[in-house]
DNA sequence: ATGACGTCAGTTTGACGA
């Protein structure tokens, strides 16, 4: 079973592209961020022509989760819980039927932060504390629990291309890597450095000022696992070819391959 | 160098991103 995570920085704008990567690659599961499209203008039917199922959990302009799925799953569970005063879309969790059990799989669009002197850094830090509140009660459940998506999080200074320029950042600064850190700690494995502790596999590169073209990269989608996930990982792949296609998102695909098979 | 470059909302320029 190959489960997929994708910023695809605005699905009308991103359409083509998605459908091209989908046709190519047949992922089972996609979790998709930055939608920026409301629940009921998100273009379902060509990607349901291709037999896939849709769930989304959309806001107007910004911000918003999809799970992209070759069969539907059993429940879904529409933003973090934690905060019912927080009208972010930037959480949604499936529960998949595979052979032999469930697979729980989240898309997740972690908040920026930035600038760090604003309400938006505090609003990071607490809704990472509010993630590792709820994935601490997911690993209860002792089910293969995969949360992937674009945490906005640089982990090591391997991940970027300049950890100098990134020193101030939100991304990296010593309070967001502790965190994710903490979260790390609850007993997740990361798909990537699991199979592949390289520096410098990026998942983003910037629009401007040729970052892709010089590969000043940073790595922030992550795929983060349960033991019972973690133990059937075979493979993980970051697609940066998708970056240099027309019209590309600024984040690229990341890939996990599991010894799950589709109940 | 709070800039470049891109998307969205919805009217032409501002908010937001990383």
């Amino acid at each position: 079973m190959k489960i997929a995570t994708w910023n695809i920085n605005g699905i009308k704008a991103r359409q083509d592209n998605l459908l091209a990567w989908l046709s190519a690659e047949s992922p089972d599961i996609l979790c998709l961020q930055e939608i920026k499209s409301q629940d009921e203008s998100f273009p379902r039917a060509p990607i349901e022509a291709l037999g896939y199922h849709v769930e989304t959990h959309g806001q107007k302009g910004f911000n918003g989760v999809a799970l992209i799925s070759k069969k539907a799953p059993d429940e879904t569970c529409r933003g973090l819980p934690g905060a019912e005063d927080d009208i972010q879309s930037r959480y949604i969790e499936g529960v998949f039927s595979v052979a032999g059990g469930v697979v729980r799989v989240a898309s997740i669009y972690l908040p920026n932060g930035n600038p760090v002197d604003s309400d938006k850094y505090p609003y990071k830090l607490a809704w990472m504390s509010r993630l590792k509140d709820h994935v601490s009660q997911q690993l209860a459940l002792e089910e293969p629990l995969i949360l992937a998506g674009d945490y906005n999080v640089i982990p090591r200074p391997g991940d970027c291309h300049d950890p100098d320029l990134w020193a101030g950042d939100a991304l990296f600064l010593p309070a967001t890597r502790d965190a994710f850190n903490t979260l790390c700690a609850l007993g997740l494995y990361d798909a990537v450095t699991s199979t592949d502790d390289a520096a410098g596999q990026y998942t983003f590169w910037d629009y401007q000022a040729g970052a892709w073209q010089k590969n000043n990269g940073i790595r922030i989608d992550h795929m983060l696992l349960s033991c019972e996930a973690a133990d059937r990982l075979r493979t993980t792949i970051i697609d940066k070819n998708v970056r240099g296609w027309e019209k590309p998102s600024d984040h690229v695909p990341l890939v996990a391959e599991f010894s799950f098979d589709w109940a």
